[in-house]
DNA sequence: ATAGAATCTAGAGTTAACTCTAGGTCAAGC
DNA sequence: GCTTGACCTAGAGTTAACTCTAGATTCTAT
């Protein structure tokens, strides 16, 4: 079983531009052309597909991920190499993961703030008397809350 | 007290050309110039440029975040409409970081594959017999071992 | 007072990752 | 047999987010 380019790009939801692209970067030297020249995709080619679209989301750029597949082809010689570039984009994402959650936290508590904001009607609830200055205890006051149990995902909703 | 735009920089981990570069697209329209022009920043700046470092840590084009400053200048009666924003996003990163933790799940099995194959010394036991393909096999065989408790994180260390 | 460092603006340059155009080939349906 | 749509390559164009340059000004420390 074989598949064009269009319907690897339907399945995948990327456009047959970018598979394009993707190939003249290097990332696909796997895919075989029939007779025409034209791209016939193999079913074992959905697992390099799977490792690059999965890297991409990883947010690694398109050079490295060529880099990769050149080890995939080079043979069990670069085992080692593989592990070890799987293991560091690993690390990196668990990095970015506590980032984004920190990220997150963030947006509740300032989900919060508006939402406290708009039930008194305006904001200057939480500024300091006689200024346009936030309070710092305000911030104080969502910390305590979130120590005493609540939910910080919960504490911003309408 | 005030802050010049090189001490904010170092402060924010950006330079000052980036500051710049957001002053010039409207997110920091609440910056006062000294009478030579120079940017002062005012403690209270930080409230906002903690939004903007977090809104874009969240991946908000620069332009979107800029419409959320605009919201902030104009006062009390864009407070439901900042709610929403924020509300938006924190929809988004959240879909975001499922998506990721996908991501992790499956570099982590792939990790555990180039375990496996490093110590057998050649990636094709994991190869259909005299073939070059995947069994599909080892994938339901490393989705076994975590339905039986083992954690993803810990099945591909070396 | 003065040298070196920091700042200013306007605008050019860079980079990554697409995205599309032009001009041509190929395959399927009527 | 012919049209329509998918595909091909090479290369140009786009977009976002910086990043830097040039030329002028200002601040700081001796």
């Amino acid at each position: 079983m074989t598949y064009s380019i269009g319907q690897v790009a339907d399945k995948l939801d990327i456009s047959p531009y970018t598979l394009r692209y993707y190939d003249k970067e290097g990332l696909l030297p796997f895919v075989d052309r029939n007779a025409a020249g034209r791209r016939r995709f193999k079913d074992n080619d959905f697992n390099f597909l799977e490792v690059i679209v999965c890297l991409k989301e990883a947010g690694v750029p398109v050079k490295q991920i060529g880099h990769f597949i050149d080890l995939c082809m080079t043979g069990d010689s670069t085992l080692h190499d593989r592990y070890d570039f799987l293991a560091e984009h690993e690390a990196q994402l668990e990095a970015k993961m506590a980032r984004l959650q920190h990220t997150l936290d963030f947006l509740r508590w300032k989900k919060w703030y508006y939402k406290t904001a708009l039930q008194a009607g305006t904001e200057s609830i939480h500024y300091l008397p006689g200024t346009n200055h936030v309070d710092p205890a305000v911030h104080a006051e969502f910390n305590r809350l979130v120590a005493n149990g609540a939910q910080p995902k919960d504490l911003g909703a309408l």
